[in-house]
DNA sequence: CTGAAAGCGCTTACAG
DNA sequence: CTGAAAGCGCTTACAG
């Protein structure tokens, strides 16, 4: 069974094929009872216009592109939380009838994929597609190709890299403020040897919670040595091999804010190794708030992003620029410290 | 800049826009230098066929949909390894210049969006969108959902889900094997007394996962007991409740394999509020090999599954459908028993 | 090997 | 309120 077209439904209906599109197009333009027949026998054809011909017709089509690069330099590398943001964009993108479109990488530049080392590659199959713009999912170290899709003119939106364009904008997590929650709690516990091991030095989350310990630092009084700021990617092997420097230092920490689980749970395992207790030897405290947060002994405290947020912030601001809403600035996050056990509490600390 | 269409290389080569047309599409036809010049100036205009234009002249888009329910009536429902098989149907598509479209889902069958308790509007999106087909991915109980697309006609393929009909086929584990290892590293271990923890009945993989266990069971010679067999549903709660429930037994296991990881941390976590120590008092396997199985203290040993696997074969299954391939069966991807540390060495059971 | 023409299925000024 | 017509950008028999 071939799809009825609208011709189908306009000779059944007695009606033009100009009038069955205004039904669906600007229904309030056509007679009433007209309009219900159309849709009554569209209805029961189970008719609706093709997208590919409204599409070449409108240069519109219903779906946004997703760039999402799994062709990554970096083997292994996992988003840490794509499938919330996904689903979270998922859903506010199908509210306004948009599909995701999952563009195809090709190492190469021929055939139908595109490369973030091209990144024109993309902007040309937004607009083969007719795209209504782009979704960028930051896999690591994208930050300069995404410059090149702001600049494009499409509508983009960055999630984790703060773009700017005729028609771009992002999400992200308020990170300084989620870092300085991370160190207030670190303080208040009563710590004041407090290290962090941070992500990748250029990216722009690792920096913003970088500037938040160091804020949260002075804040409290305590003395910014820079001994205690140990670099890691973000990646679990880097906060182990942080975590040694950081026992190996004359006076080390009591106490570390990870930039993230992944590296805190690196962490975790390099204290366990030299025989340190968390929380009793060692405050531990991570950011992201993922699945293996809850499960690790002890359980995690750490920052949590909201994250199926990113991806309906996402989907609303591209919503925003294609329907010519009023350009608002970037989304910032908020974030929210989850107490877990890998700190101890107020009162076995007091003891301390 | 808006994208060059046929006509603008056409004239700027002289020659008709069917030259231009079939230098992209049967370049054996076109004289070769009329195709390189062609295909010079489209280079250098990054002239590409607009895609809509094309789908709808040929009806075939370079696209895939992709059903997967988020909106899903588990309100917590995560896939245990989406990521991953994303990540394998993305490079395994993209490598025949093949999107992946990720169909909109929306609660009420207006709009765009479709639903699972109606498949036919997502067969309706397909067509609307020249779709070359459709990857399903179970999200528990899409079982009978899927089994209308297969009836369809649509190339289809799901994950998970063993469907049939006239173009569809699935790709799933060996999850009776797979089970079965597991089974039999317990019992090599010199275990007599294992336990199950099973997936939701009517589930596919839950159900095969039990005969693996049935028959692994019976041929390492141990007797089959009922009260061994505790129904769990995957997720982790589940494998608390489970394994209380088989603590409170008169004689309880001394080992158990859980259908799925995170059922198998449940299981641990009840275990160990019982004062139980694992591996010593209680030798565990779960299923899946995700990120957290490695991550728990102790480490799991666990059934691993092909993840990127299951999206390059299911890529491979619609590609085949499309180009009109000959027809191959079900994919069944082989598991892998992962050995780590939540069932001790055998030299450590010899003592017991 | 190449061009003119029809057609894919829709939308949207333009008339009426 | 409605229809006829042009156009979106491509592909593919059909002639030559």
């Amino acid at each position: 069974m071939a799809m009825a077209t609208g011709r189908e439904i306009a000779e059944l209906c007695g009606v033009s094929v100009a009038t069955v599109s205004r039904v669906f197009n600007q229904p309030e333009t056509v007679n009433e009872e007209t309009r219900e027949r159309v849709l009554r026998v569209a209805g029961e054809l189970g008719y609706r216009p093709n997208e590919s011909a409204r599409a070449l017709s409108t240069k519109q089509s219903t779906m946004i592109g997703l760039v999402w690069d799994t062709d990554h330099r970096r083997p292994g590398w996992r988003h840490p939380y794509l499938q919330d943001l996904l689903i979270g964009l998922k859903s506010a993108l199908s509210a306004h009838g948009y599909h995701l479109l999952m563009l195809a990488t090709s190492g190469d530049s021929r055939a139908v994929g595109a490369s973030l080392a091209d990144p024109v590659g993309y902007v040309n199959l937004a607009r083969r597609h007719h795209l209504g713009g782009l979704v960028l999912i930051d896999s690591g170290s994208d930050a300069e190709a995404f410059e090149a899709f702001a600049q494009s003119g499409l509508p983009c939106v960055a999630v984790d890299v703060a773009v700017d364009g005729p028609n771009a904008t992002y999400v992200m997590s308020d990170n300084a403020a989620g870092a300085g929650s991370a160190v207030r709690h670190l303080a208040g516990l009563g710590h004041s040897r407090i290290a962090t091991i941070t992500g990748p030095p250029g990216n722009q989350p690792a920096e913003a919670r970088i500037s938040g310990y160091r804020k949260a630092i002075r804040e409290a009084g305590l003395p910014l040595r820079e001994d205690y700021l140990v670099t890691g990617d973000f990646y679990r092997a880097s906060g182990t091999a942080a975590m040694r420097r950081l026992l190996a230092l004359d006076e080390p920490p009591t106490a570390v804010f990870a930039a993230s689980d992944e590296m805190a749970v690196g962490a975790l395992l390099a204290a366990r190794a030299e025989g340190l207790r968390v929380p009793e030897d060692l405050a531990l405290v991570g950011f992201d708030d993922i699945e293996i947060a809850s499960v690790v002994d002890p359980a995690l405290t750490t920052v949590a992003q909201d994250k199926p947020g990113f991806g309906v912030a996402a989907a609303k601001a591209v919503m925003a620029m294609i329907t010519g809403a009023d350009r608002e600035g970037p989304v910032i996050l908020p974030t929210q410290l989850v107490i877990r056990d890998s700190c101890g509490s107020t009162s076995a600390h007091d003891v301390r």
